[in-house]
DNA sequence: CCAGGTTATGACACTCCATGCCAAAAAGAT
DNA sequence: ATCTTTTTGGCATGGAGTGTCATAACCTGG
C-alpha cells in the first residue's frame, strides 16, 4: 500500500502516451496519467462501484495484473494529481516570508496548488463529486489528506505566532476541514471559483493561535 | 450499504447474549454486539487487515454468511454503538436554549454523546487508535462522520447567530475537524480527559459566525 | 403431542479487489 | 545473434461481499 510505481516525467522512462523510451528494457505500454483519464471518465459515467477495473483495463487495452502495477488500489486513479498538487503547496509553504503569519501562507500556498489548466479544472471537479458522493474512496482519501494535515501544522508551527505541537494538529485538522467545505461549496455552486470559496472558508476556520 | 440488520434493543427481539425471545421464527444465534466484541479484540490484537471475517465468525461461532447480516462490511463492527451515540448527541441539540450561542450547544451535546461507563471508555479507545492507524475503515467512517456533520451544521442553522446554509457547511466541517483534532490529541496524551480536550479543541475552530 | 407458520442460520456459488509468481515479450547493449 | 534489462500478461490464490435456497429452531393453534 501506499507503493503505486507512479511512473513520472521525473524519472525519465516514458512519455506521457507511453512511446519511444532510451532506457533498456520493454517500453512501457501506456501511463498512469492514460489510465487514470480513461477510469476516471468510466467512473463519473458509470459510477465508481459499477465500474470494475476489468471495465477500465479492457478500454485501456492493459491487464487487470497491469493495472495493480501502476495503482496499488481501483480508486488510487484518482489520486494521480495528488502527488504533483502536494509539492507545489509544500513548495508554497517554504517560499514563506518568516514574519508571514501562517494563516496567510496556508491560503497562498492552497491557492498555488489549485491552479489548474483549464482541461484539468474540469477532471478535478469530477474528481471532487466522486469523492463527495462515493464513500468507497474516502479511504485512499484520507492518507492524502493526512499528507496536507501534516503540511499545514508543521507550517503553523515555524510561522507567527509559533503554535505549539498540540495546537498544531489542531490547525491541521482545521486546514483540511476549510478545503473539504470549500470542495462541498464549489461542488454545489459551481459559478463561484475555488480559490475564492478557500480564502472565504479559511478565514472563517483557521484559528487565532495565541502568541506566547 | 448502510443497511444493515442493526437488532437493537429497541425491537424486542433478542437480549444481549442471544437468549429467550418471545417472537416466533428462530432466535438469533448471537448478538451485534457479542460479534463487534470479539472483532475489535482481534483487531486490537492482531491489526484489522490481518484479521480476517473467517477469524471473527470462527471465533464467536457462527457462518461468514450471518456476519455479513448482521453487518454490511467488515469494519462496521466498530460503529456498533455509534448510532446511539448519535441519538444521544441529536438529543442533547434539540434541549438547547433557543438563545443559547450554537457553539455552547454543540459542546454540551458532544459530551453528552461521549459519556461512557469505564468498560465502554477503554473500548471507545481502541476504536479510536484503530480510526487512526488502518486507512480501510476511514470509508465507513466517513458516513458516520457525515452524519455529525449534518447534525451540526443544521444546529448551526437554527441557534443563533443563525448561520446561513453555505456558513452553516463549514461549521459542520468544523466541528468535525474538532472532534478528530481531540481524538488525535486523546490518543497521543491518555491522562488528559476527552471531554477537556474537546472544550479545548471546539473552542478554537468553531467559527464566531457573524451576526446578519 | 403434532402440524403449520415464521424467522434466522449455514452452505454453496459467484463476482470483484488485490497480490505473488513466473514465463514470455520487447527493447538496448555487446 | 546473443545477453541483459525491464515490463507485461497469465495463472493461481485469498479475502470481501452478495444472492439463493434448504433447513434448523422457535411459537402458535389444534
Amino acid at each position: 500500500m501506499g507503493d503505486t510505481v507512479c511512473v513520472d516525467e521525473a524519472d525519465g522512462a516514458t512519455t506521457g502516451d507511453g512511446r519511444a523510451v532510451d532506457r533498456a528494457g520493454r517500453p512501457l505500454a501506456t501511463s498512469p496519467r492514460v489510465i487514470a483519464a480513461m477510469a476516471q471518465k468510466l467512473f463519473v459515467e458509470k459510477g465508481f462501484a459499477a465500474t470494475s477495473v476489468a471495465d477500465v483495463t479492457a478500454a485501456v487495452g492493459i491487464s487487470q495484473r497491469t493495472f495493480f502495477r501502476y495503482f496499488s488500489a481501483k480508486g488510487d486513479v484518482l489520486w494521480v494529481e495528488s502527488a504533483a498538487e502536494l509539492a507545489r503547496f509544500r513548495a508554497a509553504l517554504s517560499a514563506a516570508d518568516p514574519d508571514e503569519p501562517y494563516q496567510q501562507g496556508l491560503l497562498r500556498a492552497v491557492l498555488a496548488a489549485f491552479t489548474w489548466t483549464p482541461a484539468d479544472e474540469q477532471w478535478a471537479r469530477d474528481r471532487a463529486q466522486l469523492v463527495l458522493s462515493e464513500p468507497a474512496v474516502q479511504g485512499q482519501f484520507s492518507v492524502i489528506l493526512s499528507q496536507w494535515r501534516a503540511a499545514a501544522a508543521e507550517h503553523a508551527r515555524r510561522q507567527p505566532p509559533a503554535a505549539t505541537a498540540e495546537v498544531a494538529v489542531v490547525v491541521g485538522y482545521a486546514f483540511v476541514a476549510g478545503l473539504l467545505a470549500a470542495n462541498e461549496r464549489w461542488v454545489s455552486e459551481p459559478s463561484r471559483d475555488l480559490g475564492t470559496l478557500l480564502a472565504e472558508v479559511l478565514a472563517m476556520v483557521l484559528p487565532a493561535v495565541s502568541a506566547p
